[in-house]
RNA sequence: GGAGAGUUGGCAGAGUGGUAAUGCACCGGACUCGAAAUCCGUCGAACCGGCUAAUACCGGCGCACGAGUUCGAAUCUCGUACUCUCCUCCA
């Protein structure tokens, strides 16, 4: 949630900047309006109950029995009856404020390109050189169905379209690929490893923002309510939720494998081949609570920890500051990292790295003590280190050769006991 | 799934209808060359509103969460969550 202060104290500052994320400047009006008339009417009913108190504290005082006592207890039921009414409206304008507060984006960060979509994304950086190759590259789907190490057929049998069985090499690959992440994050870079629970309440997919609004991009469990996690970002980000840390601790960083379940719900038709856009897939998460100061520091580091993994892998890539338009809903600033896929001939996706400042914080209330005494939401940031699924596929794709072998990176060699070619 | 116990400030821990003891810690003050010890303190939580330069002041709220009874609820009633113990089941 954007920080309500703000939007008070600069209401045409905050409509030009969510415009540039599509939300109607009336509806940030509207937001204005309503607050505006919840704090009158909480201040009327705190001046009512300031008048409860007063007169209890007299029948107390004067002992209820009495005849002045009965007749302050007149007086009280009176008071009471208004207190009642008056917070009923209260109430009502106060679930009007929450249902579009909870529901507008994040402040973009100041410097991020302005634009509607991802047309306005701005490159920052590239590393690698683009392969060449002396006959024409094949799909990462074909590699893997070839070699059968990949069966997407088999899961549509079973599952249904966007599912895939890993076998042999391929799910020895995948594994190799998630365990040498998680080593980098944990042994080089400093996050604690966690395995969260995939299944988690509605709460917290509040919390980080997935929920009211995007509720049906996930899969919800009929039986219990529960939500199977989209990423790893939410157990982990949540873990923290309705805590208070203490500002010498900070920042924390946090690293979790984990699957991630997405119904793509309006992708039909997108990416319908092969490890790029699926149902279920693995994922390696960096989450960090930071201080609200360092947050931006903090993203540029994530940023090149993800990059670190493309680096070791020896896979070209390129770095891109998202546009406001195209930034997701909770982050205030976001560096997209994409990988080259030759098959294609295009940069795809394959990290996200995003600063939410304190906009998750105050959703799922993570807070910290500051030295002086004060208590101040914190800064969380997430992003992918990276999505396993789609590092297989840049593997087979980047490193395949002509006999339809694909060569194995070499910080993988000791992940898949020594082998340097998947045949 | 069944039975029982529990959930109060940073921690410990009282309080079964009258508006949250006490101890430790913390902070401020006294004493001291300084520290420790000792003593003193409308100290003491997060959150909301008002007024603000303010983390000052005033008020609300506040005893796991939600609802109810009452002039008044930590305390009584109902519901929910979580924790612990035992039974059952189980990878």
């Amino acid at each position: 949630m954007i920080n309500p202060k703000i939007i008070r104290q600069h209401p045409e500052e905050v409509k030009a900047k969510l415009k540039t994320r599509g939300v109607d400047p009336k509806e940030v009006d509207e937001y204005i309006a309503l607050d505006e008339q919840n704090r009158t009417a909480i201040a009327k009913v705190d001046d009512l109950k300031r008048q409860k108190n007063e007169l209890s504290a007299q029948v107390k005082a004067a002992d209820p029995k009495s005849e002045k006592g009965q007749a302050l207890i007149k007086q009280v039921k009176k008071i009471n009856a208004e207190t009642t009414a008056v917070e009923a409206e209260q109430q009502e304008v106060a679930d009007q404020l929450n249902y579009i507060a909870v529901r507008l984006p994040n402040l973009p960060a100041d410097g991020i390109p302005v634009g509607p979509d991802e047309d306005s994304n701005v490159e920052v950086r590239k590393w690698g050189d683009i392969p060449e190759f002396d006959f024409t590259p094949k799909a990462h789907w074909e590699i893997g169905e070839n070699l059968d190490i990949l069966n997407f057929e088999r899961a549509a049998k079973v599952s249904g379209a966007r599912f895939v069985y890993y076998k042999d090499a391929g799910a020895r690959l995948e594994r190799a690929v998630y365990n040498f992440m998680l080593d980098l994050h944990t042994e080089e870079q400093g996050y604690h490893e966690i395995i969260p629970p995939y299944l988690v309440n509605a709460q917290t997919m509040f919390g980080t923002g997935q929920f009211p609004k995007f509720s049906e991009d996930v899969y919800t469990v009929e039986s219990t309510g529960e939500t199977l996690i989209p990423t790893a970002e939410v157990p982990l980000t949540n873990y923290y939720a309705q805590e208070i840390l203490d500002e010498k601790d900070l920042p924390i960083y946090f690293t979790a494998f984990s699957p991630c379940f997405r119904s793509e719900a309006g992708s039909a038709g997108r990416d319908t081949r092969g490890l790029i856009r699926m149902h279920q897939f693995h994922k390696v998460e960096m989450v960090k609570f930071s201080k609200p100061e360092d947050s931006f520091e903090e993203l540029e580091k994530m940023t090149l920890d993800a990059q670190e993994v493309l680096k070791r892998l020896g896979l070209a890539h390129h770095v891109i500051m998202l546009s406001t338009g195209d930034t997701g809903f909770s982050s205030a600033k976001t560096y997209d990292v994409e990988v080259w896929m030759p098959e294609q001939g295009v940069y795809r996706e394959i990290s996200s790295c995003s600063d939410c400042v304190d906009f998750q914080a105050r959703r799922a209330m993570i807070r910290y003590r500051k030295e002086d005494g004060t208590v101040d939401y914190l800064h969380t940031l997430n992003g992918s280190g990276l999505a396993v699924g789609r590092t297989v596929a840049a593997i087979l794709e980047n490193y395949q050769q002509a006999d339809g072998t694909v060569k194995v990176p070499d910080v993988l060699v000791p992940y898949m006991h020594g082998a340097t070619v998947i045949k």
